[in-house]
DNA sequence: ATTGTTGCAAAGGGTTTGCACGTAA
DNA sequence: TTACGTGCAAACCCTTTGCAACAAT
């Protein structure tokens, strides 16, 4: 019962990567915390946090780190880019190509050798238009 | 001495600014604080993080708050995007076009409506590179 | 035996905030 | 005489870490 070399699935893991890949809600460490409470109940936060990031460093999960201070994981690992709500902070799925950014990065006279990007799209999610709308009236 | 109608520009406002100003850096909220020390060596880490807020508020400087967990300011408030250095961390400038990001990711078949995007690009600096190469050989 | 994992609680780092005092309009 | 700004220190939030016990190879 291993994930590789290093790491071993334990009950804990795993039920930590059923959890996330349940939900695209993007949610955060606290938030998994408390849905993995519900089938392990003295599961500690220290362990979800060190889990996360071992379920990242072995490519199971995304950890996503723009913007905010509070980190979000997805179960979900295929490319894509999200957008966040800047009313509700909401995160949602963006599916669109961005490859050649990066070489047009690379022709930008910068001395530095680029390996990777990181973006992310803000605005206003359905649910809060909707809301803004009823507010003004 | 007024910023506009709601903030004044004190002098401890006023340092802060031109020491943002003078470098290209990235430098932060810290390493603000040690610059401004010499020149005002009583004032509070408080006041210089409560002065960037508000600098960034009237747009005279920018907030960078990608990737890492620690902000850095930038007082060129031309748009550009930044690259990090994944070895040492150091920040630098890109100057690129990605006007067309926006309206590509409206097409994505969200219903967010979008307002903004932030993008940073991952990489290894010059010094860090030769560094690589001294530690191989 | 050795290496990895856990729960717990404490510490950590960067940032924000309450307060009483000071200062400009 | 009101609204804004300051220094100081404590609080804050999220995350990481030290530790002793436990579990798997």
């Amino acid at each position: 019962v291993k994930i590789n070399e290093k790491y071993r699935m334990t009950n804990q893991r795993q039920v930590i990567l059923e959890e996330i890949q349940k939900v695209r809600t993007h949610p955060t460490a606290d938030e998994i915390y408390q849905m993995v409470r519900r089938r392990i109940p003295n599961i500690s936060l220290g362990t979800v946090y060190r889990n996360l990031e071992i379920l990242h460093e072995c490519g199971l999960i995304k950890k996503l780190e723009l913007g905010r201070s509070q980190k979000r994981f997805d179960g979900y690992i295929d490319e894509h880019y999200h957008i966040r709500c800047m009313q509700c902070g909401k995160v949602g799925d963006l599916a669109m190509d961005v490859s050649h950014l990066l070489d047009q990065a690379s022709m930008s006279g910068s001395d530095f050798k680029i390996l990777d990007h990181r973006l992310e799209f803000l605005g206003i999610c359905a649910e809060c238009q909707l809301k803004k709308v009823e507010k003004t009236h």
